[in-house]
DNA sequence: TCTTGTTGTAATCTTATTGATTACAGCTAT
DNA sequence: ATAGCTGTAATCAATAAGATTACAACAAGA
């Protein structure tokens, strides 16, 4: 089972803001268009990280804008904002048999393994922030355009 | 989304064959007493550990054994064996739009971030091995032990 | 103020994935 | 040959995610 793609979405949302913001009003469509998904599902993001104090969403007239400093959003902080895991990554089985040693134990034995899985990957996430990803895209952009005269 | 309970599924089914297999047939049926899962599941993570080398499962009589030192059986191997995760642990949307200077280069923008971090996570499971988890096992039952005369 | 465009949010539907369950053929040891 | 298991397919049910529809509330400009 994999880790929901809202995650991956919610950096979307905001590398568009981002990019977009200065020139037209980043709306939940225009974002929707960009990533190819309901503009529901953005709207849901928008709430998220909005909630999560990376944006601010106008009401009524529509648009959303950053307003934290990207060096201080890492990609683990976009991961909670929108509950990427809720809880424990690694799904355990429900009920073993307490009547078993193994069945008894199984859950103490495993439990500070699997959290240190988890908090290892969580960790990883947390070396990156939006201003790297933001940097690394506009590099790309700018590879990527056409010749000049 | 979490990862599914085949991975500690899996880690319950070698301690059980590990710890029952010297005084008793440790059949499907058994071990499904244990992790209270049917039987058929259980049979199904037989297969996957026998086709990683792990495990032997007498067919026909019944009963399954190890056949690979534990200290050579890590979390990460069991974790494998299994497909606790069918290649990439994050799920992408689908189909960013190419047309958007954001949509055209977010996978290539995050893959590399969100491999290390999978790879984080993996690296941590393979620190445990299945020795290690016996061991800790071994001295919560002791601990548990009625007190003797 | 009326109109238009947009957000916030609920409700429903579809699809995918898991594990549960049933069923049974084939094998092995007694 | 019999009884007890495994290997494996087929189906079912539950869960979760995202898609989609719908609409009230609101803000800004005509």
């Amino acid at each position: 089972m994999k880790i929901t793609s809202r995650f991956t979405v919610a950096v979307h949302t905001l590398l568009v803001i981002y990019l977009f913001g200065g020139e037209r009003k980043t709306t939940s469509e225009f974002i929707a268009e960009s990533v190819q998904v309901n503009p529901v599902v953005i709207r849901r993001t928008l709430l998220s990280l909005k909630a999560a104090g990376m944006i601010e969403v106008k009401a009524g007239s529509g648009g959303a804008s950053i307003v934290k400093d990207l060096k201080d959003i890492t990609l683990y902080d976009v991961y909670r904002a929108v509950d990427s895991v809720e809880g424990e990554l690694f799904h355990f089985h429900e009920n073993p048999n307490p009547a078993c040693p193994v069945g008894k134990n199984i859950h103490s034995l495993l439990d500070g393994h699997l959290s240190d899985a988890q908090r290892a990957m969580e960790n990883e996430l947390k070396k990156t922030t939006l201003a790297d990803l933001s940097g690394e895209l506009a590099e790309k952009i700018r590879a990527q355009a056409p010749a000049q005269a």
